[in-house]
DNA sequence: CTCCTCATGTAAGGGGTTACATGATTTA
DNA sequence: TAAATCATGTAACCCCTTACATGAGGAG
């Protein structure tokens, strides 16, 4: 009943079983399929949070029929109506920490060699988005955004270079 | 002497104070100034990080001269030493949560709406971002990455809506 | 028979945020 | 003289991460 207590990942396993049953297993495997890079998901936070899904009655557990012990989670009706009125509230804004930022700042006027091995670092990192999130076939938003983003890292890293050549 | 101890916001800091001197309270506007986007800083970490630099003996602290009480930062020889060190070092990897994006993947399929209003989300918070890091005078690696990224956002926000129309 | 994957959890610690508390100084 | 800003700090809480613990089933 009371859903004060439920946390992000509460809510990004909820959305995960609604669009199907899963154990709390597939729901780490989703998040890494889909969400992982701008929204980490733990094992030691999901599964508490599974818990207290069950608790106020947003999910019910089967157990799984397979030799391996699971319980596979379903939505109920008031999972569903939780969920959506989730949804429908306004995003938090988003929050993030780059490190490498941070230190280009601090070194972008005293050290370029320094510089460019912070920017050679985040090159990798778009790099390495563009292999993961390469185009599929079906089109999603998601994968759009990374990609999009990553291309956009890539042009801002070789203009930055360009920068620092000065 | 013993830095393990210290915060990424106690290495925030030491940069800022490496920059020249400063009061904690000017360390805060800096940072509101620059890195605010993608690295926050909070009074309640920064104070008592200030005291353990102090106390490792990267910063002296001067009492300010004018009428109120302040106390102005100086970065000695062992923090920028400590400084130096931690900037070679390669940056952790950048951590972003972004729930607008993940309640997107849940409604994308479901409610067109629903998704138009979070694309509509993101697409103010790029355009706030273009407002804020307006093209400066001087070239700044920072300020034109913030710039590119939301610029890309934007793109992408045209696109998922046309890609919402079908 | 060993190792990897599947699968579910617990314990401890850490960094960060929000809220609270205080007081001086400038501005309207 | 009231309000906003400057300026420093503490207390409580919260979510998350890392590490640890356990055990079964499949692959080689």
């Amino acid at each position: 009943m009371d859903t004060t207590d439920l946390t992000a990942t509460a809510w990004t396993a909820l959305g995960f079983i609604a669009l199907r049953p899963r154990s709390g297993y597939e729901i780490k495997q989703a998040c890494a399929e889909t969400v992982d890079a701008y929204w980490g998901v733990s094992f030691a936070q999901l599964y508490p949070q599974l818990k207290r899904l069950n608790e106020a009655g947003f999910i019910t557990g089967e157990e799984g029929g397979g030799g391996r012990r699971q319980v596979i989670w379903h939505l109920t009706e008031r999972g569903r109506e939780a969920l959506d009125a989730w949804l429908v509230q306004p995003p938090a804004p988003p929050q993030l920490r780059d490190e490498a930022l941070l230190k280009l700042l601090f070194v972008q006027s005293l050290s370029p060699d320094q510089a460019r091995l912070l920017i050679d670092a985040k090159r990798r990192e778009f790099e390495a988005w563009i292999d993961r999130y390469e185009p599929g076939d079906e089109p999603d938003l998601l994968r759009s955004y990374a990609l999009t983003m990553a291309q956009a890292g890539l042009t801002w890293c070789d203009a930055a270079e360009k920068t620092l050549a000065d």
